[in-house]
DNA sequence: TCTGGGGTCCTAGGACCC
DNA sequence: TCTGGGGTCCTAGGACCC
């Protein structure tokens, strides 16, 4: 393992719900829950003002309702949330090429591949020490300047315990874990503080009496193989003594693609099945070709009223980005399941990924052109016979829908957010991440001065709004 | 109070081939 | 007539992560 502590792991605050915090003054220091805000929704992040209420993330959103009643329930806004990510992550890529990242908020960045690499590789551990946590401390600072927003960092010779400094930093601090101290940092943790350890395998470990890190440590790797199986066994084993020599790897290709929705009321009916197929395998193809690549196994994922779930999948002969075939492989697959007693969540999915060369884009392009000019519109004209109505075909006019938390202009008071919507009428708060806090108003919902708009960017808070 | 949506990796059994 | 081992691919399910 690398003599210092150069693997920074960053983990930005309460992300999105510090993002609503920062664009809606009215919110600073309230609890904040981001999240699914229907009948089945879960928390997908809350602040740390609605954690002292006990809610968490994956809660259910209706128990966080029960646990803090008066926090701001909001809908996330994943384009604000990626604008800022991407921000970050550029400037983790000034400090390294090697700059790993993990989701929207979390990254692991190698110091030693960038522009400190010469200075570090020639540093005493007591130079290299202090110049790693001024590095740390800059970028901390820079990002608060530049967002607004505070993040979390551990600094170690390793993955692991980078990101178990960064736990241990939260929030807005750093956690630099010296080489040698690995073992007298993770002995007293839970076995959970382990990455890969989740709640069955915490249950195995528990039932032979192994509860912290340090009690794993001691056994033996074929006692954890025993326990665990194989590849995670020994995994385990590793890690709970600290040793982790997996390199940052800047981004991979993904290996599959995906969409599921889970139906506020299950689904009963054969037909509303194959109709709700056919919308996720057209928007899984959109993604699909947004990332230019084609699958050869498409699988459909069922979740029933009891919450059981299962998967069937199929492999076609080529890989493929066609809506069509990818719909009816779909529809085939939910031939073999059973509807009985309803259908909470559906999802179809594309693995096997190929990239879509040049060629094959040619190609496929060919291949469509001489299936439209040979077959003529009889099998085109036959499918859409087949397919059954559409939402639009069967509502034409869907009313706006105003989310909570959903940026908005008025033509008369400006920008603003949505902060509730109901009986015909929405409630906005107009005020911007730079103004005080701001005034509501209530509107008829078809108000036609009152528009959808594009999330406005944070700016970094003047000195007199520091805590 | 009731469980999202997007992923990754691992395991195990059966088919099939040599 | 009975009996092989190994490798690869496909399918299904499960654990885990954010």
């Amino acid at each position: 393992m690398r003599p210092l502590p150069s693997i920074l792991h960053l983990d930005m605050d309460a992300f999105f719900a510090s993002v609503e915090q920062a664009a809606k003054p009215s919110l600073r220091g309230k609890p904040v829950i981001v999240g699914g805000l229907g009948q089945r929704g879960v928390v997908s992040t809350c602040s740390y003002e609605a954690r002292v209420f006990g809610v968490r993330s994956a809660m259910a959103t209706a128990v966080a309702r029960r646990l803090c009643p008066n926090a701001a329930y909001l809908w996330p806004r994943f384009v604000a949330y990626r604008e800022i990510s991407e921000l970050v992550m550029a400037m983790l890529r000034e400090l390294s090429p090697l700059v790993e990242q993990l989701s929207v908020d979390e990254a692991y960045v190698d110091l030693a591949a960038g522009p400190y690499g010469p200075v570090l590789a020639e540093a005493t551990l007591a130079e290299g020490v202090e110049l790693i946590r001024a590095i740390a401390e800059d970028l901390r600072a820079d990002i608060e300047r530049a967002t607004g927003l505070t993040a979390s960092v551990g600094a170690a010779s390793s993955k692991l315990m980078a990101k178990i400094g960064s736990e241990q930093a939260k929030p807005n601090g750093l956690v630099l874990v010296t080489p040698g101290q690995e073992r007298a940092v993770l002995g007293p943790l839970s076995v959970r503080a382990l990455p890969g350890v989740g709640p069955a395998t915490e249950q195995a470990l528990r039932r032979a009496g192994l509860l912290t890190v340090a009690e794993v440590a001691d056994q033996s790797e074929e006692e954890l193989v025993r326990l665990l199986g194989r590849a995670h066994g020994s995994g385990v084993a590793l890690m709970a003594r600290g040793l982790d020599g997996r390199a940052v790897v800047p981004d991979r290709d993904a290996k599959s693609v995906s969409v599921e929705d889970t139906y506020e009321v299950d689904l009963m009916e054969r037909d509303q099945v194959l109709f709700e197929l056919d919308r996720l395998a057209a928007r899984c193809v959109r993604r699909l070709k947004a990332a230019g690549r084609s699958g050869r196994t498409v699988v459909i994922k069922v979740r029933r009223f009891d919450f059981s779930t299962l998967t069937r999948s199929e492999t076609l002969p080529g890989p493929t980005d066609d809506a069509r075939v990818i719909a009816d492989t779909a529809r085939r697959l939910a031939e073999q399941v059973s509807l009985a007693g309803g259908i909470r969540l559906l999802g179809v999915g594309v693995s096997q990924l190929a990239e879509y060369t040049q060629e094959d884009l040619f190609a496929q392009a060919a291949a469509e052109l001489a299936e439209q000019e040979g077959e003529g519109g009889d099998e085109s004209d036959e499918s859409d016979a087949e397919a059954p109505p559409t939402a639009a075909a069967v509502q034409p006019f869907r009313e706006q829908v105003w989310l909570p938390g959903q940026d908005v202009v008025h033509a008369e008071h400006g920008r603003g957010w949505v902060q509730g919507s109901g009986v015909g009428r929405v409630t906005v708060r107009f005020e911007t991440p730079d103004s005080p806090p701001g005034r509501v108003r209530t509107f008829r919902i078809e108000d036609p001065a009152l528009t959808p708009a594009e999330p406005l960017p944070l700016r970094p808070r003047g000195p007199s709004e520091q805590p």
